[in-house]
DNA sequence: GGCAAACACGAGTGATCACTCGCGTTTTTC
DNA sequence: GAAAAACGCGAGTGATCACTCGTGTTTGCC
């Protein structure tokens, strides 16, 4: 009512030991929430991987899913940060191969990097507002897609475009799981090689280029 | 220790009301399942669903985990019937896109049928005897999948095999869930249809045949 | 140095969940 | 038709979990 606290309810300071401590715990649920699944993680076991009290975690978080939806956004931002730049204009004028590159190996590298953002973006036990913000970035990475494949076969229906910008993205997910499940090494490199060709050969006759890629290996 | 109780702890003679009663309540699990996950299931919920009483249930199941992995057992036995004849020699002779109908069409009818199965299968939350059979049943498949891409292409190495193989179903995994998602209808087919196209140019050159498919549409 | 605020703790609290128990009802068996 | 066995119930029980609170410690500020 009154006019000053429009929209700050905790005016919080924070000290530089609490910023660690806010670190410190997202560090650790993501390495819980990977192992056990949202649901099945329980805010103690956080406290504990982190080697601190559960009024300890309490004090930065007020509940369990404001642990989730804070390293979901952190996760989120610093995707968008390190891939945002993959959609550009002068990548989108690359030829098929060496788009997929641009585009493909950031994505996969993020994930390797934080196998938590697929174990939180996944499941269909996750709170609501996760499952908001993935269905965001979801509708984001689609709209990007539909225009690399909308550039590449200019005639396609917008139905057709989005049903190929669908497969194009399930493609991708369910090789980002072989990926991730791959050893990191020789093995790994030639799944991302591997998803790259089935990529390359189902988006190939949209531009009306033949497939030239000899048989792998 | 005495011989005769072998191997069979609960020599319970069941009723017809009591099939009637675990079939019910197998039904109502797998709607609770599918709409919650395993873990944030209660089985309370499933009684409710299946209009029994808690005690009820558990005249008929030791526990939760009990309940899962009897519907998984039965979806496993159903799938295996329906599908066991997919991958028979003569099938295994048709040209590439008839052989793609025949498998795929039966995997995808099960799975549009009873989604619960996915939903069993592909959390990490589900208890571990549900994710060994699984397991088992992943494997199985796999081996199939091996079998046929090595009579399309003998020349292959046991390594690249596989790894097509494992790419192979991982795209069937995820054009599955596309599937899933769209709603019953022509806008499924068509889904279906693309799901194949993939799986088409990704794997007719394995046979050393050209992609000779027009672009969609 | 002293005060206030932020930080840290961990036993405690209420809710929920998996599961049990005692008792009443229906079905099978002889 | 009566004993026995299977079925059915729902309040109750112990465990676990998300979350709190009272108290003590550390940090920033004058």
């Amino acid at each position: 009512m009154s006019g000053d606290v429009s929209e700050e309810p905790k005016p919080r300071r924070r000290q530089a030991r609490g910023e660690r401590r806010i670190a410190q715990l997202l560090q650790a649920a993501a390495r819980v929430f990977c192992a056990s699944g949202y649901t099945a993680t329980s805010t103690n076991a956080i406290a504990r991987e982190a080697s601190v009290s559960p009024g300890t975690l309490y004090q930065y978080f007020p509940n369990k899913e404001a642990i989730a939806i804070e390293l979901g956004e952190r996760l989120l931002n610093e995707m968008r940060e390190a891939h945002g730049q993959a959609f550009t204009p002068e990548n989108l004028a690359l030829p098929l191969p060496e788009m997929l590159d641009v585009v493909v190996d950031p994505l996969i590298a993020f994930n390797c990097e934080n196998p938590v953002f697929l174990a939180l973006m996944h499941g269909s036990e996750v709170p609501g507002r996760i499952a908001e913000e993935h269905d965001a970035l979801h509708a984001g990475l689609l709209a990007s897609v539909q225009e690399v494949i909308g550039h590449y076969a200019p005639g396609l229906s917008a139905a057709d475009r989005a049903r190929i910008a669908n497969m194009t993205f399930a493609i991708f997910k369910g090789g980002l799981g072989l990926v991730l499940a791959a050893p990191e090494g020789p093995e790994r490199d030639a799944t991302v090689a591997e998803l790259k060709a089935v990529l390359l050969r189902y988006l190939c006759p949209l531009a009306g280029t033949p497939v030239t890629t000899p048989p792998p290996r």
